[in-house]
DNA sequence: TTATTATATTATAATATACTAATATAATAA
DNA sequence: TTATTATATTAGTATATTATAATATAATAA
């Protein structure tokens, strides 16, 4: 998979270290990279914007003020729900989306992660 | 674009106030999508991470620790530069690739934005 | 029961992404 | 000059993602 280079100032004890430390933290990074997948796209990141800054946003206010069609939207809500990012409440016909709480705290972990300096 | 929803808890002023805020922040909104697109492939996470907690690594030591080949180092290298993620300097050969410490703060506001809490 | 409404799901097609293999470029040394 | 080495680029292919259209589901009301 790979091939070596052989360049004079020799790096190997580094890249050693660095070896180990993505080993030991692949399994976080790959669920991570998932999470900042879902942000990624700007339909999805709009919807996590909105339900942050405004109540009692139903599927079909979403998709109306999105501009998006219903069943894309709904999609959409699914895959944030699936993430752990949303949740859902029916009440009647209508179901209101909202942000799982819970979801912020892993993220921010990870940003932490991301941006992390050493000393 | 849009299938209006008549349900009845009439939500119109919060819906056009919402509209107004995604029109608002529409440019933004993209551009920092795309910067999190980048973060949401898990090699180029993995690059990101290994250069804020390593240093001096090249394109092939790079390729070396994450099992990659280095033609698909080089591309994802590629992209998180054209991102302003991350910057390369030459020496030799050698080429080292660093985080550009500017692209934080554009990234921070964003998950700021992302997390802001209203009161 | 049937009709209506809000949402969800599915199949399909268009587009985007990421990999591989091959080749090109640029710096250095002989 | 030519050879070598590290990196970059390109073309092609496989896979993933997204949107659309159509249909299904679930709650409610008549």
């Amino acid at each position: 998979m790979d091939e070596k280079c052989s360049r004079e100032e020799n790096n190997s004890v580094e890249v050693k270290r660095a070896k180990r430390f993505i080993e030991d933290n692949a399994n976080t990074i790959e669920s991570e990279a998932e999470r900042l997948a879902l942000l990624s796209n700007s339909v999805r990141l709009k919807i996590v914007l909105l339900l942050k800054n405004f109540d009692k946003l139903c599927v079909c206010d979403i998709a109306e003020i999105l501009g998006v069609k219903q069943s894309a939207t709904s999609q959409h809500l699914r895959k944030l729900k699936d993430g752990g990012i949303l949740n859902k409440k029916r009440v009647g016909l209508t179901i209101y989306y909202f942000i799982d709480e819970r979801s912020n705290i892993d993220f921010l972990s990870l940003i932490e992660k991301i941006f992390a300096y050493k000393e």
